[in-house]
DNA sequence: GCCGTTTTCGGCCCGACTGTTTTCAGTCG
C-alpha cells in the first residue's frame, strides 16, 4: 500500500489517459470508455480499498477488466507503466493547445505532424509567419482565429461561479422574453442544472421569426464579441469574458430542445437509449417514432411527423418516467428514480424560515445585529441565528469569552422586546483546533443555543486522516449546545482546492452526535458539496442551508445553498432551517 | 475499453456552425 494513490488522484489518471489518447487520435470510444470509467470511480460511494479488495471493482458499471487492473495498480503502487508510456509520447504543450477554442485533436495533430509544432508558443509562431494558413484545409482565417484564442486563453477558459453568472444571465433573459413574437425564452446548460460553476451560458427562444431576435441578442449592451452569428444559433462573449449562445427553435420544438441544451450530456445520452429502446429516436427536435421493421440504427425521414411535445413532462411521461427537474439531471441515478416514481419533491428556497450562520460587525461582519436581524425579516423569516468567529481566528476579529457574554445578552435582550418579528438565537462559530479540541470550554459553550463548528487553521500539511479524526473529535465533544459542522472542506471554488477528508466518516460521525451538517451557501464555497447530500441524508444528518452572511446582502447566497441542496436531491424534511421556530426550539433541546 | 432477455462481436447519441472546399471534416455541446 506503501505509495498507493488516493481515489481523486486516480480519477485524474484517468482523464488525463483519456486526453492524451486523444491528442494521438485513438478511437474515439475507447476514450468515452475512460471518460466513462474516470466518472464511475468519482461516483464510487464506498472505500475503494475495500471493493477492489472484495473483487467488487469489475461489477462497477463502466469499469471493465482492463480499468480495474489499472485502477488496482495505481490504487496499490501508485504507478501505471502504461500512463507513463502515454505520458512520454506526447509532447506536454500539445494538451495545452486543446484549451484553444475551436482547436481541437485533429488540428493538434496535424500541426504537430506536419509543422513540428509542439507548444502554444510555437503555435502562435507558426500563425503569424503565415506556416499555419498554407496547411491544407487550414486559411487565413483559421490562423487568425487560433491566435485571438491564443491571446484570450487565460481570460476566457475560465469558469465562472452560478452566483456571478445569475447576475448576467436574468437580465439577458427579461430582454429576450421582451421581444416582440417571442413566445418563451429559458437559459439552459448548467446553469439551469444548478452547477456550482459554469462555463457558458445556453439562451434557448421560441419564435417563428428568427432574424429579429438574433439581431436583438448580438447587440446587447452587455456583448464584447459576436463570435457566430446564424439563423438557429448564436455566439458572444459578454464583457467579463463569460461566452453564451443563443438558440432559436420554432415554439412546438421549445420543450425538447429545452431538454436537450439542459443535459448534462450523460443525462441526454441515457435518455436517448430509452428512448430507443421503446421504439423512439429523440434529438433536439423531438421525439420521432420508429416503424415497425426499423432497427434503431435507421435513418428517420425528414418529413416524419414527431410526438407533439408541449413541456418537457410530456417527453419525460412519454417514455414512463416522473418529471426530473434539471437539478438532477446528471446522468447519476435520476431515470431509475423517475423509473419507479421516487423522484424526490426537492426544498424551495420559500421553505426557508430561517438561517443560521451568520457574522455581525462583532467579529468580521460588515452589519450590525440589528441590521442583519432587520434584513433577515425583510426575507421574511421567522428567526436567524448569530454565530460569530471565536478567540482563534484573531484574523477575524474573533470573540473572547468576555465579548461573547456580551453578544448573548444582546441577543437575549433583542427577544425579549416582541415587536421585534423575529427570533434570534445565540451561536458561535467556534474554531476547531488543530488537535480537534473546540476553541471555547464547554463551560462558555453551555450559554448558546448551538454552534457551528469550523476549521479555519492548519489546514495545509494536514493529511486526510488527521484532518478527519480532527473533525470527527469536534463532533464528538461533549458540549451542551447543539452542532453544526461548517463548511466541511474549507474550499473555495475555482480559488483554491478544499483539504482532503473522509466524508463518509465524518457524515457517520455526525449522525452518531446528533449534528446537523451545513450546506455553506456562499457561492465560493458551496461546501459540503452536493454530491455527498444524498449519503447524509440516507444517514439521518440534517442538513442547515447557511449563507454564512457577513452582510446583509450575504443573506440572499442562501438562494444558490438552496439549489445546491436541489442538486443533492434534499427535500423540505431534511433541512433543518425549514422547521418553525418551535420545531427549531425542540432540535435545540434535544427533544428531536 | 465497455457491454450484452436481439450477448462474446460489433456496436457505442445527434445535430449545428465554421472554414474550407464544392460535398466535407473538425469542433462543440
Amino acid at each position: 500500500m506503501l505509495g498507493g494513490m488516493e481515489k481523486s488522484a486516480i480519477v485524474e489518471v484517468l482523464e488525463d489517459i483519456a486526453v492524451l489518447l486523444e491528442v494521438k487520435g485513438e478511437n474515439p470510444f475507447k476514450i468515452r470508455a475512460y471518460q466513462n470509467g474516470a466518472r464511475a470511480l468519482e461516483a464510487l460511494e464506498e472505500d475503494l480499498g475495500t471493493v477492489i479488495e472484495a473483487g467488487r471493482l469489475g461489477s462497477v458499471r463502466g469499469i471493465g477488466k482492463a480499468l480495474v487492473d489499472k485502477i488496482t495498480a495505481l490504487h496499490e503502487t501508485g504507478k501505471l507503466p502504461y500512463y507513463e508510456d502515454l505520458r512520454a509520447s506526447v509532447p506536454e504543450g500539445l494538451v495545452a493547445m486543446l484549451e484553444i477554442p475551436g482547436f481541437g485533436p485533429k488540428k493538434v495533430k496535424r500541426v504537430y505532424a506536419e509543422l513540428g509544432v509542439e507548444s502554444v508558443a510555437e503555435l502562435r509562431r507558426a500563425c503569424e509567419d503565415g506556416r499555419v494558413a498554407g496547411l491544407s484545409g487550414f486559411g487565413e482565417k483559421t490562423a487568425a482565429n487560433l491566435l485571438k484564442g491564443i491571446d484570450n486563453l487565460a481570460a476566457y477558459s475560465a469558469r465562472h461561479l452560478w452566483w456571478d453568472v445569475r447576475a448576467v444571465a436574468l437580465p439577458v433573459l427579461e430582454a429576450l422574453r421582451g421581444l416582440p413574437g417571442v413566445e418563451a425564452a429559458e437559459v439552459a446548460g448548467s446553469f439551469r442544472r444548478g452547477m456550482e460553476t459554469v462555463g457558458d451560458l445556453d439562451f434557448l427562444v421560441a419564435t417563428d421569426d428568427h432574424a429579429p431576435v438574433m439581431d436583438a441578442f448580438t447587440k446587447l449592451d452587455a456583448v464584447d464579441t459576436v463570435l457566430a452569428k446564424g439563423e438557429t444559433k448564436s455566439s458572444v462573449r459578454f464583457e467579463g469574458g463569460l461566452q453564451a449562445d443563443l438558440r432559436v427553435v420554432p415554439p412546438d420544438r421549445f420543450a425538447s430542445a429545452l431538454h436537450h441544451f439542459t443535459g448534462s450530456k450523460d443525462h441526454n445520452v441515457r435518455m436517448r437509449q430509452r428512448a430507443l429502446a421503446r421504439g423512439y429516436s429523440l434529438s433536439e427536435w423531438g421525439l420521432f417514432p420508429k416503424r415497425e421493421g426499423e432497427k434503431p440504427e435507421d435513418e428517420i425521414p425528414a418529413e416524419r411527423e414527431s410526438v407533439p411535445l408541449k413541456t418537457e413532462a410530456a417527453i419525460f411521461k412519454k417514455l414512463g418516467l416522473a418529471y426530473i427537474p434539471p437539478e438532477l439531471r446528471e446522468g447519476r441515478d435520476e431515470l431509475e428514480l423517475a423509473e419507479k416514481g421516487k423522484i424526490p419533491r426537492l426544498v424551495e428556497f420559500d421553505d426557508l424560515r430561517g438561517v443560521f450562520h451568520n457574522h455581525t460587525t462583532a467579529s468580521d461582519g460588515k452589519a450590525s445585529l440589528e441590521a442583519m436581524a432587520r434584513a433577515a425579516l425583510d426575507l421574511g423569516w421567522e428567526y436567524l441565528g448569530i454565530a460569530d468567529h471565536s478567540k482563534a481566528s484573531w484574523q477575524a476579529h474573533g470573540l473572547d469569552e468576555d465579548r461573547l457574554a456580551r453578544q448573548v445578552k444582546e441577543v437575549r435582550a433583542w427577544n425579549k422586546d416582541s415587536g421585534a418579528g423575529i427570533h434570534l438565537f445565540a451561536g458561535c462559530e467556534v474554531d476547531i483546533l488543530k488537535d480537534g479540541s473546540l476553541d471555547f470550554h464547554a463551560d462558555v459553550l453551555a450559554q448558546l443555543d448551538y454552534v457551528v463548528l469550523s476549521v479555519h487553521t492548519s489546514m495545509s500539511g494536514m493529511s486526510r486522516e488527521d484532518m478527519t479524526l480532527r473533525i470527527i473529535r469536534a463532533l464528538e465533544t461533549d458540549v451542551a449546545p447543539r452542532k453544526m459542522l461548517g463548511h466541511l472542506t474549507g474550499r473555495l471554488l475555482l480559488r483554491r482546492e478544499g483539504y482532503a477528508v473522509d466524508v463518509a466518516k465524518i457524515i457517520d460521525a455526525a449522525a452518531a452526535n446528533g449534528a446537523a451538517i451545513e450546506l455553506n451557501a456562499h457561492p465560493r464555497r458551496l461546501d459540503m458539496d452536493w454530491r455527498h447530500w444524498a449519503r447524509a441524508a440516507e444517514k439521518g444528518v440534517l442538513c442547515a442551508v447557511n449563507p454564512d452572511a457577513h452582510d446583509t446582502a450575504g443573506l440572499t447566497h442562501t438562494r444558490a445553498g438552496v439549489l445546491a441542496a436541489r442538486k443533492g436531491g434534499l427535500t423540505k424534511d431534511h433541512i433543518l432551517n425549514t422547521r418553525t421556530l418551535a420545531g427549531i426550539r425542540r432540535w435545540l433541546d434535544g427533544s428531536t
